[in-house]
RNA sequence: CUCCAGGAUAGGUUC
């Protein structure tokens, strides 16, 4: 039995959920640890109705109980899907198995179940209830905040954590200046601009860096979003992105270009996100010669049929340029 | 009781 049990363990580890069903099905005794795998195999493949389905089976078997790692599962399922039903009833059963004040994980993964659901006073609430507040946990909650407009109560959380002696790393700090961008209030940005300058993040690490990029140019700082960009030691297409997006949100279309410009002779090839945003640039200002330079890299590299803002932008930049039959051309 | 698996985080057109 221990045997059969393993199998499928291997299985779903390998990414043979089917075969993995076939021998869980024709097993006597099955593991706790083998329901979760096939939980977690289903999940991972994106088949969260038939990891439901096992749940709701699991629980008949009287002979094993859910463990924490089969609620962390089914609840970030919930999470990703914001089914909030599915979460409560996940909730209140991971309380009656006592996983969800004994294991920290569970913990933190209804705070973060509750925030994507956008039951912020929840999250709230099952936070401040638990025996240990770690820096995921606070994130969760500040992701949750900022994700849905709440800036003032993204920041006070940063305070209320760093106050209780939880120091807050990369994670923490990009949902914070997340919170910061829409909130409108630079001196928070800035701020915590300072403590991540302090602790070595804003330039070593780009998915830090670019959230400090993009809170500047959000609240039009371009110099400042400019100074933390250079300072940055490593760049990819994402950051150069966010960078002519913010020049070309802030009327600066020119500059935007420019920046297209040293990215590619930065070297770094343009995915489609970024020749887009530079297409809008090239709208704006009219510039139908650069923008059917980048029209013609797109039909070079066959991007056009592979996503449809492509082809919307590129019939924007040409109306503004004033293109209509080229405009014409690509809608047809 | 021990061993293996589990948690939060960056950019675009419309919104």
């Amino acid at each position: 039995r221990l045997l059969g049990n393993n199998l499928v363990l291997m299985m779903v580890e390998v990414g043979r959920i089917f075969d993995a069903q076939k021998l869980f099905d024709r097993l006597l005794y099955r593991s706790e640890r083998s329901w979760t795998s096939m939980i977690v195999g289903y999940i991972e493949c994106g088949k969260m109705q038939y990891a439901f389905t096992l749940y709701m089976r699991m629980q008949l078997d009287a002979f094993v109980h859910p463990s924490g790692h089969t609620f962390v599962a089914l609840l970030k399922a919930c999470s990703k899907l914001k089914d909030l039903k599915r979460g409560l009833t996940l909730h209140a059963e991971a309380t009656r198995m006592g996983s969800a004040e004994r294991d920290p994980f569970v913990g933190s993964v209804l705070v973060d179940m509750y925030s994507k659901c956008g039951s912020l006073k929840a999250a709230r609430e099952v936070l401040d209830g638990l025996p240990l507040r770690d820096v995921v946990s606070w994130t969760a909650l500040i992701a949750g905040y900022a994700e849905h407009g709440h800036g003032k109560e993204a920041f006070e959380c940063l305070k209320q954590m760093q106050q209780e002696g939880i120091a807050p790393n990369i994670a923490t700090f990009v949902c914070s200046l997340k919170a910061c961008s829409g909130m409108g209030d630079a001196c928070k940005g800035q701020e915590i601009h300072v403590e991540m300058e302090r602790m070595g993040f804003s330039n070593r690490d780009i998915v830090a860096g670019t959230a400090l990029v993009d809170m500047y140019c959000k609240h039009g700082l371009l110099t400042n979003a400019q100074e933390v960009f250079d300072k940055l030691l490593l760049r990819n297409a994402v950051s150069w992105t966010t960078l002519i997006v913010g020049y070309t949100e802030n009327g600066c279309s020119e500059e935007a270009l420019e920046c297209f410009e040293r990215m590619l002779a930065d070297g770094v090839p343009p995915d489609t996100v970024a020749l887009v945003c530079s297409l809008k640039a090239c709208g704006n200002i009219g510039a139908v010669n650069r923008g059917g330079e980048i029209h013609a890299y797109i039909e070079r590299q066959g991007l056009f049929e592979k996503d449809i803002v492509i082809g919307n932008m590129l019939v924007y930049m040409y109306v503004k340029g004033g293109s209509l039959w080229k405009a014409q051309e690509v809608f047809d």
